[in-house]
DNA sequence: CGGACTCACATTTTCGAAAATGATAGCGGT
DNA sequence: ACCGCTATCATTTTCGAAAATGTGAGTCCG
């Protein structure tokens, strides 16, 4: 049996690289990293408590994502966000996800139904405890990515379920920019419910109407209440 | 002296990993490393001259594009092909790939006509010097990049058009199985016209088809001529 | 006073050694 | 003979020092 006392750190990932580019990219989409926030890798050394090849392969591969700005021979900074940013990434996933929802409502079978159901039931539970402001809670944003990756989850594509995720992760960025400024949280809940009821029923022009919606509104929120922070690059 | 919509000329990297990334990169996609071929380090060291962290970078860089596979603990391999994978690269191409050849004929103005013709032209100059095999020429595969690039450049999405190219470089190594095997080589040059001339008079739904039908072909090429190299692993 | 040049300094980038881990062969017990 | 265990080897992964590069202040001329 493994010693434990040998092996303190073995938690997540198997290899610290891995393991960093995971926590890296956690505070880039909440904006715990700020957008165009420099890189520096003394300081990275210092909060993750890793050597600077192995923070420098984790911001090559957020770079790939597009969540890291390398730039060449002067480091790396936070990708920074944009109106034209914004737009484009919003765009990308209407089409990409409009069109996993219709394969998945095509292609979905009982254990899709199940997932479904079950991570928006899970995402409510969470929900409850703070209706105010959800995006704060960890657990709720995990809940909410999974109830989403659940939805298209049938779609039978790995490779554009990849395109989708990066994509989901970069509009996260904004989501959070959007909650801080917006005065009172829209009826997510309520839009959840609707896109579940539409999938489940093989109703596919209205969960994708209703995904559509759903996607924009965070465009248009963004747009509406935290614009000043759009036009600082 | 405004500069040229295309540039033949790339720059060499200014970083060494960068560089090793786009070296690498090439010689997966010619299949000069083939699919599934482990990728030692030691190997590495000795055929790009570079060190193991700075190998490390890269291939994270070629993980995260989808072309290399890391296997945590266990070292990195060349992406493995399979039906599932070619089935899914060229479904995801030619769902971006349409809806953005509509957005760049709809929006493309005098220089993206311009770099449409003139890629074209050079392509078809390069073919000249070995109309049967073009395939094994590199800069014909150059030109080739650049034709389909410049066709759909005018779409608006930076974001678009890197999900695109990626994909595009994932495609191109079956291009390669599928010409080595082929026996006759199709009628690529006259495809490649078709296109150019269904793009540059607007007419989108005949571009689109034709786009459609080049990307699907080279699948059932490899299909047909190749397919005994997709079941190995 | 302004512009260009030089020279430290700060920071990134690269390297090879050292530690960690997985694979394998050899040994011993049942 | 077979299974499990251990020691050894091959390979990957991590580290901090050293080299390379960009940046900015200060200086010298016109």
């Amino acid at each position: 049996m493994p010693d434990r006392a040998i092996r303190p750190r073995k938690e997540f990932g198997k290899t610290i690289a891995a393991d960093i580019t995971h926590r890296l990219r956690e505070e880039i989409v909440t904006c715990g990293l700020p957008p165009g926030e420099p890189l520096r890798f003394d300081v990275l050394r210092e909060r993750f408590g890793a050597s600077f090849t192995t923070l420098r392969e984790a911001l090559t591969a957020l770079a790939a994502e597009g969540l890291v700005d390398a730039q060449e021979q002067r480091g790396f900074r936070v990708a920074p966000v944009s109106r034209q940013d914004l737009v484009e990434v919003t765009d990308a996933r209407v089409l990409i996800e409009v069109e996993l929802m219709r394969r998945a409502i095509e292609k979905g079978d009982d254990d899709w139904e199940i997932a479904v159901i079950s991570t928006l039931h899970r995402l409510k539970r969470i929900e409850q405890r703070d209706p105010e402001h959800p995006l704060r809670d960890p657990e709720w944003k995990i809940a909410h990515r999974q109830f989403h990756q659940a939805l298209v989850s049938a779609c039978g594509s790995a490779t554009l379920l990849a395109i989708r995720a990066e994509l989901f992760d970069r509009a996260e960025r904004y989501r959070h920019l959007s909650a801080s400024f917006r005065p009172r949280p829209r009826d997510k809940a309520g839009e959840h419910q609707a896109i579940m009821q539409a999938a489940i029923s093989r109703n596919a022009d209205l969960a994708v109407q209703l995904i559509e919606t759903h996607i924009r509104s965070t465009a248009d929120n963004v747009a509406d209440h935290a614009g000043h922070l759009l036009d600082t690059e």
